[in-house]
DNA sequence: CTATCATATGAACAGATATTCATTTGAACA
DNA sequence: TGTTCAAATGAATATCTGTTCATATGATAG
């Protein structure tokens, strides 16, 4: 491994956010990986959504949907208000549309180029 | 399910993207959402690395770096140029560094609010 | 052409994750 | 208070994912 520069290896090293940060950065992209969790977010740019619509707009069950609904929460990228017996959701904030939309156009943008 | 108004639904599913360009983005943020990959991505940030050169500095085996470096170039986050034996990679672009920096930017601006 | 070094690949395994089913919570209303 | 409806929760399960180990490829030097 002689011809790997320590030099250069201690410097890349030095510039790498702290370990506890780049593995809550991880955690945060992993909300986005994943189709029923994408589908909800993509629902909510739109309009505030309650459990049973979404389950309704998704054809899947409500409990799927609750348990998606949850992990978005905890991390804080939906939030709700109840009103009765029903609990609408919506986009914590709107920050969180520019987010996902940068991803969008760079996977549509890189589709134009082939 | 009465309380859902229909037409509201079906006006949010007329704006949902195609199915499949939602597990496209899916897909494309799920490479994001491991700390391996995450600190690959970061340390390319600096410099072009060869796969040994990532196993020394984030102390794994060249084999579970080798398997992560194809997913990223599956994805076409990264690239790499052969150099006699050693195959050095890098990102694909620079636009992946600013992707990459908003959900940076939005988890530390998020920790300040606390 | 053989040995060696860097990397890639495939199979196997362990741990994580999404969904389902069954049950519980919580609010409204009779 | 008991029933009903919407949502949340927990356990179980099947699938997916990351790492390791062993091996293969591919380039270079002798």
């Amino acid at each position: 491994m002689e011809h790997c520069h320590t030099d250069l290896l201690t410097q890349v090293h030095s510039t790498l956010p702290a370990e506890r940060l780049l593995d809550d950065l991880a955690q945060f992209y992993k909300n986005f990986g994943d189709l029923t969790r994408m589908k909800i977010l993509f629902a909510l740019f739109e309009s505030e959504l309650c459990v049973c619509a979404l389950a309704e707009l998704l054809g899947m069950e409500q409990s799927a949907i609750s348990h998606q609904l949850q992990k978005l929460k905890a991390a804080r990228l939906v939030c709700c208000r109840r009103e009765g017996k029903t609990i609408y959701y919506r986009l914590a904030d709107e920050h969180i549309k520019t987010l996902i939309s940068m991803g969008f156009a760079h996977l549509t943008e890189e589709a134009e180029h082939e």
